[in-house]
DNA sequence: AATGAATGAGGCTTCATTCAT
DNA sequence: AATGAATGAAGCCTCATTCAT
């Protein structure tokens, strides 16, 4: 299809469809074991339209993996309170990762699929970076605000909390953990405060 | 192939350049994605030989997974003093993976890798869980030794451990990191503990 | 769509805008290379009003082949002089052929176009079988006036001088040929009644 | 496949019964309606072998179309007589083309095929040039030996002269002639060496 | 008349696996 | 041990055609 399709109401409509069950589909056997007939199954629509909709498989997957980097973010942006001290920030950033990414596991899933595609690795990886930058200057704030310990590079304690998360909401979609969603989001605060920080206790809230 | 088969000298070095070329190509494209042509091209062999030493693409991957499993394990014991305290245990534990992990990238990058089968899922499963386990039974030591508090879930603290040492091993892996190995090391070890322990400088002296 | 359809102006206009981007297609990729939305798009309209407007592919075909048909054998007929002798009535039928064809060349293309079925391959020969009777017709009466030597068989140099037509208009179609069209045209004619006039024996060496 | 695979005897013969059905195929259905399968089951072997000797279908009409060419030129280069005049040469060359060509027509027929690739296209149209040229230098020493006149282009002489040879073998082949090769071959001779040799103005007419 | 949406048969191609030598 | 040849199931994608609006 070409990128300018003009689509109906309708048509957004079933192009949404699809992208959601390619979603899901993806996420629970993987890039390579889906068929683009699942997808239009679990849509209910015959395999061809598929191709009205998406040039081929590696596109839906695209969009996929744009859409949910915007959605991720903005949760982030929504849950920081900008009047807070950048350690809390730090916090609220972490909760609300984990649990957006936990609550959109079908998405995030995708993060982890295999490729051979240089132009999606990069995609890819881009993602994981922009959320890294955020992290990074959230924790100079707070260097500079004298809240957390200098004595460590910004992007290697912003690399570990984006990997702390990223486990995390990993471990929960797989079922690893029983814990409630909220549970665990608070958890990953503390526990990035603490590493950050030093020792929670003494210098972060009560 | 019949598991029994009793290789000659060539034939081991044969199948562990197999192996090797294996656990490249599937950490960098994924299972799916990596073809037997592939591995048997990077050998330099032909496509047929391939099932003179496995039975099939499934169980390359196994053996893979089964031999890297053993090794971190061991390289991880080898590092841990036995008698110095559970802290310092877990932190030698965090320095060794994070190497090992780093060292042997293409075969941890399986790790990650999706798959459809219950049995290889479990097989992959299994190996963080013991790495996990390991963890958690060093987390209770320490709370019993009073060196770290007791106000968090054990285990819910050793999943977050693992999770930063795979995530930082990983982004080793990809080169998005330019920190000397080493240093990767020590600085996992020293955010783990500060994360455990609340505040490493009181806690835990050097 | 019924054959009886009543097309408004617009509509015809519209109808020959499909047929002339499907001449210009069909000629430049050939039959099956051409895809209906193809015809559409370069007709700037959606795919599905071709079948308003055509039963369905072979629709088209056939109609361009019968008009393109229609207008050769006119344009020859207008191009020959009734009181003239037959030799020059085949040079002024070869040069009308030359002009138009090379001027029409994209419809003239089809006739070259593979196609798997009986009908329409019959459709196609017919076309060629009634310029060479005609060209028959004219070399019997030449020679029946003495014009030409009665030593070959007409239909056999009917066909060569169908032959050589085609294969010149061709020439000039796929741009292999920078001579004007009138000159292309008046050199065939040239050609062809030295060929028919001609006595080799007498002329060349032994 | 690779370009570099080297095949064993038996591999040689297989692609080679391969090459003819599918040249059998193409002109008898034309390239799009020629299916691999089609192919393959003429030959006796399963769908997936083709892949295994050519990269794709297109590949084998590639090497249909440089096999074919190049026979050609060699059945024209055995016919001609190095030690005839111009003339002679010509005819012979005209002769064995005709005869070539009716002959191996399923190879030939392959030339009409559309394509929408462009270097596929530039390869077919390179092979009637080479023919194209060689005759241009027959007929450039012909003039020079004064045995044709020289007051037409040599380059649209040859054209003409290729034409007509592609036209007559391929009505044959059409079955719209029942005349024995060689007759055919023979009048071809004796018509394009009138055409060439014969005064126009003198012989007819006006 | 015109459009965008939908269908589904069918072709091309890939690739794990097996076979013969 | 090793190779090239062979198989066939299965997936991706195309495209003529039809439908609803």
């Amino acid at each position: 299809m070409s990128d300018e399709r003009r689509l109906t109401e309708q048509g957004r409509e079933r192009k949404q469809q699809l992208l959601d069950r390619a979603a899901e589909l993806f996420s629970e056997r993987g890039y390579a074991a889906t068929r683009i007939v699942d997808i239009c199954e679990a849509a209910g629509v015959a395999k061809g339209l598929f191709y009205w909709y998406f040039e081929n498989k590696e596109a839906v997957f695209r969009e996929l993996v744009v859409s949910m980097r915007l959605r991720l973010r903005r949760a982030q942006g929504e849950a920081i309170d900008p009047l807070a001290d950048p350690v809390t920030q730090i916090r609220q950033g972490t909760e609300a990762s984990v649990r957006f990414m936990a609550e959109h596991a079908s998405y995030f899933a995708l993060l982890e699929v295999e490729t051979r595609d240089r132009e999606l690795a990069r995609l890819l990886r881009t993602g994981s970076e922009v959320h890294q930058a955020d992290t990074a200057r959230l924790i100079r704030h707070a260097m500079a605000a004298g809240l957390i310990p200098c004595d460590e590079d910004p992007d290697l304690l912003a690399l570990a909390v984006v990997g702390t998360v990223a486990h995390l909401a990993n471990a929960h979609r797989h079922g690893r953990l029983t814990l409630p969603i909220d549970e665990l989001a608070s958890f990953a605060g503390r526990w990035v405060v603490r590493a950050l920080a030093g020792h929670d206790r003494a210098l972060i809230g009560r």
